[in-house]
RNA sequence: GGCGCAGUGGCCGAGUGGCUUAGGCAAGGGCCUGCAAAGCCCUGUACGCGGGUUCGAUUCCCGCCUGCGCCUCCA
């Protein structure tokens, strides 16, 4: 196995070896859910669920965490504007982020545990920053004292002296630039009991707490939106180094998703939250626009490059489709060495789809030239590679929910007796009841196409 | 002010010191087809601007312009 990753880190494209063997361990920031999830929280979270996908085809067993931060800021600003208990807002939203992940077709997280049920690790953690002296607790809050860690930048390139200070120099703290591990409760905020006082975790000592937990002092990867880098992941290397761990070996970090220009908003027509976005498109054809650019790019959002992602993605599920409409069902094969190595190149999905569609092309040759074992065995790569990418067009028609199995058997028939007088009218010269037949069926989101193996259709729920 | 990223043919999007110069979408021509759709074949010579290094740069270096991210919450 010779996966490459690019490592913030050390900013440069790594070998990836696992700390322990046939195994691999992967921490993800996942949501703060203080509202719905949008299209680039699922484009940071896609990206990991690739690279789990590619790691267990590598035979390796893959844990994956990725936190939901359930209490923050924002949570209760919101829930309080709202009436409604901080718990109650952030479990909504947290609902929807997974029905956002499962609907675009990622495999679950090995766990995903909340901020609020790993107070006690983060006590432990904080017990230890403040007995090796690396931490201090200031008027109910505990901060990390960043000039005890000499290393503090490192990772994201700021020299200590440059780091603009933050505005509020709250009472006790030692420097503007030691973050909170701890907030101090103010009057009528939810608050656990710690030595130091009651209060509610920090955002960067949670994500260390719970990595460590979950994956021990040292593991593989730690990912996360480029936009983390800093201060948060400086903020979680730091305290979990200066407490002792390894903690990451790789730093991954996804490029963000602009909006070309314009600002996201409700009144300008172009939200795009997940819920929204997949009632224009299938879920299968975001992902694939998603998946599709290196994850390191940065994405401008536009519904044009989306369209065109659509078409592009809709050729290869016709393609496989064709194939097994001829030739019966194809089974997933082998995705060949050059998508392997297009993969293990720093997950690079641009050059593996490159080798899909140039496969979907050699297939659709030997269709047309009756060659069905050279178009089953393109077919079948196909279905592995794109498969490997949570794209199998044949896995996701048959999880679709549009049409349940017996009602399609229904409309089969039905849809079958129309194409049937259709050829009779054909077969007489009669194209203009033909035609009719077409047309009244496209009315109805039926598509149908002549194939050399006789009428095809299509339904499309719009 | 500091740290960092990007600017590729009509569009999206890879990549590389010179080689057969990804892939997709769109377009034009052809094949196939009653028509349509799909598919197949062919066509398009692009790398922000100005210098430099080099036999040779889109690819390396310097400067500039433009856009973007982070330095406060953010995937």
């Amino acid at each position: 196995m010779s996966l490459h990753l690019f490592d913030t880190a050390s900013r440069s494209v790594r070998e990836f070896h696992p700390v322990r063997n046939g195994t691999a361990s992967i921490y993800v920031c996942g949501p703060t859910p203080q509202g719905p999830p949008h299209i680039g929280h699922v484009r940071g979270a896609l990206n990991y669920d690739v690279l789990r996908r590619w790691l267990t085809h590598q035979g390796l067993a893959v844990t994956l965490v990725r936190n939901v931060t359930d209490i923050d800021d924002k949570i209760l600003a919101k829930a309080g504007q709202h009436d409604t208990p901080w718990w109650a807002w952030s479990a909504r939203f947290e609902r929807e982020f997974d029905d956002a992940y499962t609907t675009l077709g990622m495999l679950p997280a090995s766990i995903a545990p909340r901020a609020t049920g790993h107070v006690t690790q983060m006590i432990d953690l904080m017990r230890t920053l403040i007995d090796r002296g690396h931490a201090y607790a200031a008027a109910g809050d505990v901060y990390f004292d960043v000039r005890s860690y000499p290393e503090y930048g490192a990772l994201s390139g700021q020299r200590l002296d440059e780091v603009q200070q933050g505005e509020s120099a709250a009472e006790g703290k030692r420097d503007p630039r030691d973050f909170t591990l701890w907030k101090g409760a103010r009057p009528g905020e939810p608050a656990w009991p710690t030595p130091w006082g009651p209060g509610r975790p920090g955002w960067h000592l949670e994500c260390s707490a719970m990595a460590l937990t979950y994956l021990g002092s040292e593991f593989d990867v730690h990912g996360g939106g480029l936009d983390l880098v800093f201060p948060h992941h400086e903020n979680e290397l730091a305290q979990s180094r200066a407490a002792g761990h390894g903690f990451t070996r790789f730093w991954m970090h996804n490029g963000i998703v602009g909006m070309a220009g314009e600002k996201m908003s409700k009144s300008l027509g172009n939200v795009v939250s997940i819920p929204e976005m997949v009632r224009k498109v299938r879920p299968q054809e975001l992902r694939y626009y998603l998946v599709a650019p290196h994850y390191r790019s940065e994405i401008q959002y536009s519904p044009d490059a989306l369209a065109e992602s659509v078409r592009a993605y809709q050729r290869i599920e016709s393609f496989v489709q064709r194939v097994a409409g001829r030739t019966g069902s194809v089974e997933p094969g082998e995705v060949g060495p050059e998508f392997t190595a297009a993969l293990d190149d720093d997950l690079g999905t641009p050059a593996a789809l490159a080798t899909v569609h140039t496969t979907v092309r050699a297939g659709f040759t030997a269709l047309d030239s009756g060659d069905e074992a050279a178009a089953r065995s393109a077919a079948s790569a196909v279905r592995a590679q794109m498969s490997v990418l949570g794209l199998d067009p044949v896995t996701w028609s048959g999880s679709s929910s549009t049409v349940d199995n017996s009602m399609s058997a229904a409309l089969d028939v039905l849809v079958g007796e129309l194409l049937e007088q259709r050829q009779q009218a054909r077969a007489t010269r009669d194209f203009a009841a033909a035609d009719t037949i077409r047309d009244r069926l496209l009315a109805a989101g039926i598509t149908v196409e002549d194939t050399p193996d006789g009428p095809q259709w299509t339904f499309k729920d719009s």
